[in-house]
DNA sequence: AGCACGCCGACT
DNA sequence: GTCGGCGTGCTC
């Protein structure tokens, strides 16, 4: 028996199936997607077993050297997916094998994460003679057959193996999973009528892709609920894909009180141990409803009946680093090989989402309403004419309405939207923003070389403070601490307690899970916070949010920016009221900006609108597909060489496409190498795949000059 | 990836 | 003459 392995090293060069001979006492446990360990070059890898042959192969070939598994850990399902992944994403086959597993499943030479094990003993024959403590030992068993050994206390381990040698007991080893769930079902809440139509409208056997297009508080989570009971009725399972940010107890405890026991989570939070565990419940199909984040979507589930992603917009699907796949697109091929429905979930679609559903390439699905309440009434700010009347960063109606909600007993949430921090400039004078004269992107400060750049096209000019629009020398570059808004916090409300979520304070396990509760349970009165307060989360006594400053993320030099900025604040807006009517107040220099003045009505169609007609006219995403292939070398003067050389290439090769670059990273120095990005627009290119894994090829022995490519990046 | 092989410069 | 730089090729 001869078989082909796919060895653990990620390198494009070794990329292929090595074949090894089987010997013989070994035959009989090989199967597909098994890992097996093998000699290679000089040393002993490990990898997986995709094929299994008896052709004669040319070639003197090695020998097996061990099996590592006795149960399949790529399923056919799994291996098929694999490979699309390559062919989606372009990188190396081992290395979508091994972004689909969890840790202790990788071909990796030195795997340490093992199953756990409680330890039982069973009574075997009663009619002996026995000593008083084996007397003593018997006694413990009465009516009961095992008994575990933690309940047979004072006894020594050499006195229970005596009786096991005698063969009157037998040790057990009963597997034990280290994650617990609870298995207190609740009643379900019955649906409104318009969750009802929803449901209604989907098809539980038949591939499709359903947005489901809800507000903040409209309870996509029970519509999510009830579609996956469909699928469990029908004998199936379920998976269910959250942000990982979101992925906090509060929305396990949801699930384990509709669906107990029968589920499994799959997040960053567990450890490799938990993720083992959960992992093989899944496949042994011990659970039937998996919630997880990104790469859960590669859970053995077999029998899938329905996928269900929420928060669709959220970038965190998009993985950041090679393999860079999308777990929706995933998502898409499993749904449509079970011939299942999938359900992409948001109250802000992401752009292409939307304009698919208006296509009828997916099918919408709406929720229109709030349950039990209505949607917060939005003020809108303008900063310009309030700064006399500034304390700080808060205008006086913020503080106004802060203080009569918090004189009611009722809690507060504080955006400080702190994405683009720092890096863009704008006129303290008129608010005007520095743009590239090509791309309508926001140029960057660079401190270094003191200059302002597009990382679009490479655009540079010279850093200058006075403004072109109202000729002050007044540009300067904004940003905005967490801590120094805290302390003005507790000057403004010396009696309520602040409590503060950003990266700082989340950072270590559990602190997140921590904030929440605390402020859930109204030991503090104002969460303040970054993007991670506005993610999904339900406090009932929050009746106002205020984002201290909208704009900063606008200027972000990015083509989504007013995607961006516009879906953060509906979705922080839509922490307000919950129970009862809430308000919400933004603070902004831009309040004439669509993207800022739309929210007032909590209108996303016109937004949409809006935003759509922009993305035609600088052929962006959904008019034009992007991709970003970066190149980096740690000689400077050599990437710009072969930069060059790449741009020439592509312009010979690909006639239908629009090729932007040479242009900076962002940063250009990264551990020690510099980057160069080159980004591609196309609507339709038929020589695009082979072309780049041409230019692939071509790099792929070269340790100078390393080639990255993303499609649909959601970051540059 | 990691290592051997091999072909060129500069040094005891 | 030799030591060692890293470009190229190979690993079943």
């Amino acid at each position: 028996m001869v078989i082909g392995v796919l060895v653990e090293i990620t390198n494009k060069n070794v990329d292929k199936l090595f074949y090894y001979k089987v010997p013989k006492n070994l035959e009989k446990d090989i199967r597909i997607g098994i890992r097996v360990k093998v000699p290679f070059a000089n040393k002993k890898l490990e990898g997986f077993v995709l094929e299994i042959t008896n052709k004669k192969i040319d070639m003197d070939l090695k020998e097996v050297i061990a099996i590592v598994d006795n149960e399949i850990v790529l399923t056919e399902e799994l291996i098929k997916l694999g490979k699309e992944m390559k062919e989606l994403t372009l990188a190396s086959l081992i290395s979508c094998y091994q972004a689909m597993l969890p840790k202790a499943l990788k071909a990796k030479n030195n795997t340490l994460i093992n199953k756990k094990y409680d330890v039982y003993y069973r009574l075997n024959k009663k009619e002996e003679k026995f000593n008083s403590k084996q007397q003593e030992i018997i006694s413990l068993f009465k009516d009961k057959k095992l008994v575990p050994r933690q309940e047979i206390i004072n006894i020594s381990l050499s006195s229970l193996n005596t009786l096991v040698k005698k063969g009157v007991l037998t040790k057990v080893e009963k597997e034990h999973y280290r994650l617990e769930h609870n298995n207190e079902k609740v009643k379900k809440h019955p649906l409104t009528a318009e969750q009802k139509e929803v449901v209604r409208k989907v098809d539980m056997d038949r591939f499709n892709t359903y947005l489901l297009y809800g507000v903040t508080g409209s309870g996509k989570t029970e519509v999510y609920m009830e579609l996956i009971e469909k699928a469990l009725e029908k004998g199936k399972r379920a998976l269910v894909l959250v942000p990982e940010i979101s992925l906090t107890e509060q929305m396990i405890d949801r699930f384990e009180k509709r669906f107990g026991t029968s589920i499994a989570t799959l997040h960053s939070s567990l450890s490799e141990g938990e993720k083992y565990d959960e992992y093989r419940r899944i496949s042994k199909g011990e659970a039937d409803v998996v919630i997880g984040a990104r790469s859960a979507v590669f859970a053995p589930i077999s029998n899938l009946g329905i996928v269900v992603i929420d928060e669709e917009h959220s970038e965190s699907y998009k993985q950041d680093s090679t393999p860079r796949y999308n777990a929706i697109d995933i998502a898409k091929i499993r749904a449509k090989d079970n011939n299942i429905p999938l359900i992409l979930g948001s109250a802000t679609p992401l752009l292409e989402s939307f304009a698919r559903a208006n296509k009828k390439v997916y099918k919408l699905l709406t929720l229109k309403n709030r349950i039990n309440t209505t949607l917060p009434a939005i003020e809108i700010v303008d900063l310009n004419k309030e700064i006399k009347s500034m304390q700080g960063h808060f205008s006086s109606t913020l503080i106004e309405k802060m203080k009569e909600k918090l004189a009611r007993g009722e809690q507060v949430i504080l955006l400080l939207n702190r994405r683009g921090y720092s890096s863009f400039v704008t006129c303290q004078n008129c608010g005007e923003v520095i743009k590239c004269p090509h791309c309508d992107i926001t140029l960057t400060y660079h401190k270094t070389s003191h200059n302002l750049r597009c990382h679009y096209c490479g655009y540079a000019t010279k850093f200058y403070d006075k403004c072109p629009n109202c000729q002050e020398h007044a540009l300067k570059d904004l940003g905005v601490g967490t801590q120094k808004i805290e302390e003005e916090l507790k000057n403004l409300f010396p009696d309520n307690k602040v409590i503060r979520m950003d990266f700082d304070t989340t950072s270590r396990k559990g602190m997140h899970e921590k904030i929440i509760n605390t402020f859930k349970n109204h030991e503090a009165d104002i969460l303040l916070g970054t993007q991670v307060v506005a993610k999904g989360l339900d406090f009932p006594n929050v009746t106002l949010v205020g984002v201290i400053n909208a704009d900063t993320s606008l200027n972000i030099p990015d083509f989504r920016s007013s995607e961006n900025t516009f879906s953060l604040l509906l979705q922080v807006a839509g922490r307000s009221g919950r129970r009862n009517k809430g308000e919400v107040v933004i603070q902004t220099y831009n309040p004439d900006h669509y993207a800022i003045k739309l929210l007032n009505e909590h209108n996303y169609e016109k937004f949409y609108q809006q935003e759509m007609m922009i993305r035609r006219n600088l052929k962006y995403p959904p008019y034009y597909y992007l991709v970003h292939i970066r190149v980096s070398s740690k000689k400077e003067d050599l990437l710009s060489l072969e930069t060059k050389k790449i741009i020439g290439a592509l312009k010979r090769n690909l006639k239908e496409t629009i090729i932007l670059g040479p242009s900076i990273s962002n940063p250009y120095k990264l551990n020690n190498n510099f980057r160069l990005s080159i980004i591609l627009k196309y609507k339709y290119e038929e020589r695009l795949n082979d072309t780049l894994n041409k230019l692939i090829d071509h790099y792929k022995g070269n340790n100078n000059i390393k080639i990255d490519i993303d499609f649909n990046p959601r970051h540059f």
